[in-house]
Formats: structure tokens, sequence, C-alpha cells
DNA sequence: CGCTTAATTGAATCCAATCAAATTAAGTGG
DNA sequence: CCACTTAATTTGATTGGATTCAATTAAGCG
């Protein structure tokens, strides 16, 4: 960006980052440990939500799985697969659904003013991506297969019927979108890039770990430049990173998996940017 | 922050945040120039809603105003003065209601667990607050009053029940909640303490502009502090900003409020994180 | 096996934080 | 209303973490 006129130009940007053209991207290990998802078995037809929706349960526990799932059903289509590198929408288009996504991760980012790629999220399978399109009837993003990826789309219309009609329906919308808000407020905020790291790397292995994969390992789908961007810090601090947990024994990295060693450490460093919310329980 | 030993407590804090003990701040300026909303003055009574509130025009132009007025009736309640200093609401309490602002300026801040004070926004007659304790049925914030605050709070029970009778709450509900989702995003992302005072300004300046107040001037409510710990800076920070903006003959400062000289240059200064989102208009 | 891209590593630089201190407002009590 | 005390803000000097620049190494792919 610059400042021009009274101020001088600052012509260079705060941080170099690559404008990837988004071709394909190297699909994930063939070595299968990280990455069959024990929750991806039963996923779902024309009948039943997959049992990673961010939906289902809501539905099935209500009792509402006979009529309403056929409601439902309705403005429910399963849609895929997308390769590494194709986009489930593009930022400008107009908003007419919200996505689950089934399988694999996808990436939401746009660009700031200096062309400069940030990464809004990574989201795993029963995550919901486009709940911010509402506001403008615009998705403000693109989302993005990392690496194959299947999704459902609600038409966000008929969603909202459904809603007024199913008040444990609308609550979750509600609750989903609020989640959204108080994950957007945790990425905000000044944190040295150990901290930023060290809150991602539990993140995303909670998350995993809530879907049934290991919690000691954890598949690394997205490239250090995109990890970077995400994080708003240069890819050769990611780099920098791994390698001091590394020798601090905290992590092992591999290409793209990382092993913990010493969670502990890595909760340490975390201060409040933990996106898995802890909610008060029994003491 | 350093990574010593196998991770030592990190005694020290990125910034160096005061922890203000919320007592009385100083009112505002005598001078009424700068404070006086053309918007408030139609402020609302037991029939009708204040002129500002989001939900005014929904009901208003829907034809809801005559029944259903009555209806919401129930679940508002004017609430007030806040006193400066004075909490809306606090992080921890149970979620039950989100509320208005109906004049003066409510900030929404947490603390980190270095207990830095993150600041999340700060909210001007018209806008919505405690959406985000929705998600797990409890503020994450605190709300506090920066000045002298009235607010409406609606039971957001009863105001899910109205939202499922009437499509158009309904939806500018979901609205709302993705609004706060963008801003939200903006915030976060790698800018400099240039670009993130410019963008706070003209957003601040924005949102007044849009209720009536001159764009020309923009009063400042709060301290230098608060400026700086919502925009994750030093204060110090804060302080030459302003300094560098006034010699380059881009704004005027004065001690609690701003005249705009430049606003071209401030708008140039900021890429994205403008809170404003210009819709697509006819071109 | 060579080619192209991703990732790592090293050295230099810079913006903003931190430390320290002065200055200006604001609040209080006589 | 003024002298005094305290808090807020500004200003200067220094430091440091992360970016940037530059170059090497590793990996994936045809």
């Amino acid at each position: 960006m610059q400042i021009h006129g009274a101020y001088s130009a600052p012509t260079s940007h705060r941080h170099r980052t690559h404008m990837p053209e988004h071709k394909h991207i190297h699909p994930r290990a063939k070595d299968g440990t990280f990455f069959t998802s024990p929750a991806m078995e039963d996923d779902g037809n024309e009948l039943h939500f997959c049992s990673t929706c961010a939906f289902s349960q809501v539905c099935l526990a209500e009792g509402y799985d006979k009529n309403d799932l056929q409601d439902l059903h309705v403005l429910v289509s399963h849609i895929g697969p997308f390769q590494p590198g194709e986009h489930i929408f593009t930022q400008g288009n107009r908003f007419n659904a919200i996505a689950a996504v089934r399988a694999g991760m996808v990436k939401t980012y746009t660009h700031d003013a200096h062309g400069r790629e940030k990464i809004l999220g990574f989201h795993l399978p029963g995550e919901i991506i486009g709940l911010n399109g509402i506001e403008n009837n615009t998705y403000p993003c693109h989302a993005i297969a990392v690496d194959t990826v299947m999704t459902c789309h609600f038409t966000f219309e008929k969603m909202a019927i459904l809603a007024a009609k199913i008040p444990t329906i609308q609550k979750k919308l509600f609750k989903l979108l609020s989640a959204d808000i108080n994950h957007a407020q945790h990425l905000a905020g000044d944190y040295s890039a150990n901290e930023k790291m060290a809150a991602f790397l539990l993140s995303l292995s909670n998350r995993y770990a809530q879907r049934g994969f290991s919690a000691q390992t954890l598949p690394l789908a997205m490239s250090r430049v995109d990890i970077a961007n995400h994080l708003s810090i240069a890819p050769e601090t990611v780099s920098r990173v791994f390698k001091r947990l590394q020798e601090k024994q905290v992590i092992k990295v591999h290409r793209h998996h990382i092993e913990f060693i010493e969670r502990g450490t890595l909760q340490d460093m975390v201060s409040d940017i933990q996106t898995t919310h802890t909610k008060p329980s029994t003491p």
C-alpha cells in the first residue's frame, strides 16, 4: 500500500505474499494413516445427513428425521468432488447457499488491497462455510479446495424458512453464526508468531480429534505459505517456528504432518486465541 | 516473546497494557457541537422504536408496527443511563439478551491470558451488542459505558420466537450476525499502525456520518489507551500516528476530537480493513 | 533424471514495542 | 480560584521480533 501525496510511499508490502495461481496442489500423502476419517464412513445419502453435518445432530436428536428430513432434503445437495485448487464459491458471487464440508479441507480467503492473500480459515468436515455472505448477499471471500473435497449446499432461503418452522434449526443457525464471530475475534489481536502457531496447531488438532483422529498426530494439508497467510506472518517465520519447536522437543515436524510431543508446552504458549472453547464443566 | 527453556512462563507481555480500574472517565466535552445527535431526538418510547434502532426500519417498513410492535415491546426494555465505567453486561454472565445502544458509546472487551485488555469494538447508537454470546449462552466479553449510555435490551429467546413468526426479523438477525463476522474478520490481519489508525478513524467517522453527524469532524470519546488496545498497538504509537497525520496535514488532532483535512489520504492508507462495506450500487 | 516449485536457512533491516521521562490535563481540597 | 496530586498523553532513546532480501536445499512431477 502506498501513502502517496503527503506521505512518502512505503513501496514495499508489509508481507511479501506470494499470490498463488491456485493450480493443482499435491494430493495428500499416500500414507493413509493420518487421513482416514472414522467419521467419514457413514457419509450420508439421499435420506440421511452425513454424520459429520452440523445439522444432523440437531434434526435427529429432535425427532425431525421423518418429515422434516424430507423438507431439508429438498435443500440439500451433495456436491463434489472438488479437486485441489477448485473453487467451491467465489468472492463477489451472489450469496445463495451455505455449505457444509463433507470431506477434505476447504480454505476461505480474500485479498487485501495490497493483493496479499488473507486466509480466513481452514474448514474441516462438518464445518459450515459461507455464513459471512448473508450480510451483503454476496460472498465476501473465496472458498477453495485444499485437497479433494465434498460438500453439501443448503439454499439459505429455504434454510431460513425451515429455521422459522423448527426452533432447533434456528437456534443452531444462530449458534453457528455466533461461533464464527467468536472465532474471528480470536484471530484478531496482537500475538507473537510463536503464540499464533501454537494456537493454530492446537486448534486444528482439537478439531481433528473431535472427528475421531488421533490427537497426537496432525495432518497439515495446506502449504507453509497458507499457514503464513492465515496467521499473518511470513512463510519464513512459519519455518523458523517449526524449527524452534522441534529443537525444543515440543513437536516433531514431518513434511505434511506434525507429531505432538509436549502438548502442554503449546498450551502454555497460547493465551486466549484458542478456537476451541472449553465450556464450563464440572470441576 | 521468546521461547525459553522448555517454555518457561512468558513473563513479559508483548504490550504493556494498562489494566484500567474502570472508574469514572471524564464526561464528554461540554461543547455540544460534536455530540448532539440529530438521530437521537426521536428517541423512541413505549410505543415506538428508537429511530436509531436496528430493528425499527425492519418492523416499520414491513408494516409490523401495530400488533407486532406490541409483541416486540414485551421484550424491549429501555435501560440506563449507565455512567462512564458502568457495565452493561459482564463476561461470563449467562447470555439472555442482546442490547441495542440508544445513546452514548459502549465498548466491548475481554482480557487475554496475559491480562492485556483486548477491545473488540466501540459501539454507537443503533448498533447491537451481545450477539457473540449466543454460541455458548454466555457473554464472552464485557460491555462497558464509555460515556453516558442508554440501551434497549431484547430477551433473545423472545426475539427468536418473534423471528420465527416474522421472516424479516429473522433475516435482520441473520444479517446482524453475519455483519459481525465480517467486521471481526476485517480486524484480523497484519496491518501497519498507520493503516489501522486510518481505518479506525474512517470507520468511526462513517458510522457517525450515517447517524447524521458531520463527516468532517469526529468525536473521540475513548482514551488513547482504548484506541491502542482496540487496534493492538501501543498507546505511544497512537500518539505518534496522530502526530504524523497532523504534520502531514491529513487531520487536525484536538484533544477528544479529530478534524479531517484530507480524507482521501486516509482512504489511500486503508487497504481492506474498512468497516463500512460499500455495497454494489448502480455504476 | 532434469525441471519447477516449495521449504529452509542466513544476514540485514525496519517498524513498532519498550523503557524512561517530560509535559499537559484533570481532579481535589483548601 | 489556586496550589497540589494524580492520571493521561506526548516525546525521546533504545531494543527486538519479525520481515525482507538473498541463496540454498529438498521435494514433487513429467
